[in-house]
RNA sequence: GGCCCCAUCGUCUAGCGGUUAGGACGCGGCCCUUUCACGGCUGAAACACGGGUUCGAUUCCCGUUGGGGUCACCA
């Protein structure tokens, strides 16, 4: 049967585990963890991971999500082992799965109108009773066909018995068959629905274990009954349980559920960290928080996936981020940040960035406050002053400004470790702490109150560059008490 | 509402019949220190409730409560 011909053409026991999201929209963080598990699943296995993008809902899948999905996988390097299967691509090979189905007698014609089902529905609903679509066309004759009416192909679930999945992750889970509809397979105009397309997708690819949201795990049961209709064999199930926002609640847009661009654009995260995160998020591996890529794919097993829903924290999110950054090789970080400082309006030097980053990277958890750390490097003079750096510059703390502007100036060796002595020298001849003449020489540096260490500050920004940044602040503040 | 699933600090989790119930984030304190971070030490903080089973339950079973998922010619 050419229908088998990957399973059959498969190495035995090759594990193939995919991810399969619906192009309706961005890769959301849920999706990545799909993805994620998947990949994982199958690089520890040695087996192979594919892409398939859903797309057989043609009014809302869109070419701007499937780039933005494919985008979101490649910046986590979650990219298949093969180039992406689109689903739609495959409707022919559907229908004829579904025409199988129809000649086995494991499915049959429809008639019923939209409208006729609506109201069925709706009286079920009055009745307090619930609904099960019972078409009357399960059991008639296809020969007493209404001609010319447009009809659906539905799939004839049983109606006794259960059936059980031995779930990987959600364990030993039963349904009732009298709870399965039949539903329907071929739409009235010809296109197959998502549960036929998933079921020989999935046949065709070879799939072995399919890694999904437990949102799908109801659909698993009558995803079988195709299954069994065309006597296939089962693939191995394991259904994660969701992440849920901050309020417990399924993470939904407006419950802050962003694009994964959004976590490397706008949070400005790495992709190591929002890996080494979703992976920690429902799964655990004794007191291990920090987990290499390759530490994970020796580690991840699915009997490590709990079975409670956990919510999205993003204070542990940025933590991690933080930790990230301060590992990060520095020219690696000066090239994510150098294009958030033009944003700012700043030309910057990417020789001074990079070596500058070893100082602004643990003073930072994500990439928009990497670069707000660095932005004093390129500010244009006069600098623009915060307030609480300005009350710093006034009275006594002007004239030492002053001494230490004359000190400076006459400084040759201009390294961190040089200025470190001078400057430690004359706070102890003055009997003042460091701190005194650190704080004012910070703020005529940077702006700001807050800042690396400021011998760093002056090595990394140089003598000429000090020197002048301390004079504008000696000429206001003589202008100032004039 | 029917069906399915879940339940350890605020959050993510370890635990798989006998533990002072461990770690991480967050929060408090102390130390380091020129600021801010980083780092180190430390404190507060949990087994939802009720029945069983057992010599002994966080752990096994049942129920209650609470939470979640799903009930389309969407995926």
């Amino acid at each position: 049967m050419a229908s088998s011909v990957s399973r059959e053409g498969a190495e035995p026991g090759l594990v193939v585990t995919r991810f399969a999201p619906s192009p309706t929209g961005f890769l959301h963080i849920g999706g990545a963890r799909t993805a994620l598990f998947n990949w994982l699943f199958a690089r520890h296995h040695g087996g192979k991971y594919l892409l398939r993008i859903e797309d057989t809902d043609r009014a809302r899948s869109t070419e701007p999500a499937i780039a933005a999905i494919l985008d979101g996988l490649a910046w986590l390097g979650l990219e298949g082992d093969e180039p992406p299967v689109f689903q739609f691509a495959r409707s022919a090979r559907h229908a004829e799965v579904a025409a199988q189905l129809l000649a086995a007698g494991h499915a049959y014609r429809c008639y019923l109108t939209p409208e006729e089902l609506a109201e069925r529905r709706a009286l079920a609903q009055t009745e307090r009773r619930p609904f099960r679509i019972a078409s009357e066309w399960r059991e008639r004759s296809p020969t007493e066909a209404p001609a010319g009416l447009p009809s659906v192909v539905r799939i004839k679930s049983p109606r006794e018995g259960e059936t059980v999945i031995e779930d990987r992750v959600q364990g030993r889970v039963t349904v009732a068959n009298a709870e399965l509809d039949d539903f329907v397979l071929l739409r009235s105009d010809g296109t197959p629905t998502y549960m036929l397309a998933v079921v020989v997708d999935d046949h065709d690819m070879g799939v072995t274990h399919v890694i999904r949201g437990d949102d799908h795990l109801n659909n698993a049961f009558r995803q079988i009954v195709i299954l069994d209709g065309m006597n296939w064999k089962h693939p191995v199930y394991a259904h994660v349980p969701l992440i849920h926002g901050t309020d417990g609640a399924k993470l939904s847009k407006r419950h802050g559920a962003l694009g994964v661009d959004a976590y490397r654009d706008e949070m400005g995260l790495l992709p190591e960290t929002v890996l080494n995160y979703l992976l920690r998020l429902g799964w655990g591996h004794g007191d291990r928080e920090v987990i290499t890529r390759d530490e994970a794919i020796a580690l991840f097993d699915l009997d490590g996936v709990g079975k409670s829903p956990s919510r999205f924290d993003t204070k542990k999110l940025l933590n991690l981020n933080g930790h990230y950054i301060r590992e990060a090789d520095p020219a690696r970080l000066a090239d994510l940040v150098a294009p958030r400082l033009v944003a700012m309006g700043l030309k910057c030097d990417r020789a001074k960035l990079v070596a500058a980053m070893p100082e602004l990277q643990p003073r930072a958890k994500d990439l928009d406050e990497l670069a707000r750390g660095a932005a004093f490097l390129f500010a244009t003079r006069p600098l623009a002053m915060d307030p609480k750096a300005a009350a710093l510059l006034t009275g006594d703390a002007l004239t030492l400004l002053g001494d230490l502007d004359v000190l400076l100036a006459a400084t040759n060796d201009w390294t961190t470790a040089a200025l470190e002595a001078n400057l430690k020298a004359e706070a102890e001849q003055r009997g003042l702490g460091l701190g005194k003449l650190a704080q004012p020489l910070r703020a005529a540096l940077t702006g700001q109150t807050t800042s690396p260490g400021i011998f760093d500050v002056l090595a990394l920004l140089g003598r000429d560059e000090s020197l002048a940044r301390i004079r504008d602040r000696l000429v206001e503040g003589m202008a100032a008490t004039t």
